[in-house]
DNA sequence: CCATTTTATATTGATATCAAGCTTTATAGT
DNA sequence: ACTATAAAGCTTGATATCAATATAAAATGG
């Protein structure tokens, strides 16, 4: 089957494509930037994702699973596997929230919080570093459109074109 | 060891973290747009690595594989994984580069472009509504931006602070 | 109070991602 | 030619990511 002999498409769509895909834009950026960070955070121990989302956890109060997967806007799954070699490490505990058996709290442990506070400075450096090497004063107005480009998914319910995905409970604003 | 009793970073600090880290705000925007491209792209049996990758493949002369890794900014080592499924599905040949034998040569095959062509307008409309779903006027300068992010990391040698990476040759110029 | 539904999370399977280390082939230096 | 170095990819192992599905507990409606 499949004869398929010309269904070509021109070269120039795939230059339009290549130069106009913010899907495409962002996934790059994001690669670059996860292995730039994770290099600078190597020494103290953590990846880029590991320190977001045990930055995440420093907080008054323990949250439960979901705001945090929320505020990090990945799949509770993803929470799930990426708190598995946290907890290995003993840097963040999950207990059973006593008012919600469903639920757990997530909370760094002594250790973690020590191995979070080699990393911040760190983190500061290279952030600082990167604040310089951009076009002047573009950071901001670029974190303003990243977090436009993160809400629209969330808020904006669409009609009902392509096909939905059932998951997700609505509530975006974890933190 | 590690006594670890009183290292709390105070919660403002994380605060100032989740409201200014770069990093995380382009993760996060990564994690959102993939699945919305993942979404829209399921009835065509892509994802959106899949096409930006294919897609990158429809050139008038067959690349090698170092030159399409550093367009898409990532490791040559996720290009072979990434190539995989698709060899298996019977949408990219790979095939050793006659002029240099460590090389090889990555081309859409008759049922590739198929798939590419079904998935094309899906990408139109599913960008289009992204576009009207984003302040007026800032994706031209949104992905300007992201480009410069993604090269910052690539142009700027940096005079050696935290660690190094020594792979990756130098050429980001890929296409 | 009990059945239904919803909510919160876990498990499995597939792909994505990169660091380390390895093999093969070109290229350079002599 | 002959070694030494560099370049192009591959394999392995660990983590990240999400869809599909499963489980348990809370909330809701009789």
């Amino acid at each position: 089957m499949a004869m398929s002999n010309s269904i070509e498409i021109p070269f120039s769509t795939t230059l339009l494509v290549r130069d106009t895909c913010l899907c495409l834009h962002v996934q790059r950026a994001a690669r670059a930037l996860a292995r730039l960070f994770d290099d600078a955070l190597r020494p103290a121990g953590l990846t880029n994702g590991q320190f977001s989302l045990m930055m995440s956890l420093n907080r008054p109060e323990p949250p439960p699973m979901g705001p945090v997967a929320a505020l990090l806007a990945m799949d509770q799954t993803t929470l799930t596997a990426a708190l598995k070699p946290l907890q290995r490490k003993g840097w963040v505990s999950v207990m059973e929230n006593p008012r919600d058996r469903r639920g757990r709290l997530l909370m760094l442990t002594g250790e973690g919080k020590a191995v979070l506070a080699k990393a911040l400075p760190i983190w500061e450096s290279t952030h600082a570093a990167l604040d310089d090497g951009l076009p002047g004063g573009g950071v901001t107005r670029l974190r303003q459109d990243l977090q436009a480009l993160s809400g629209v998914m969330v808020e904006a319910p669409k009609p009902a074109e392509t096909s939905r995905r059932p998951r997700q409970s609505g509530r975006p604003t974890g933190a």
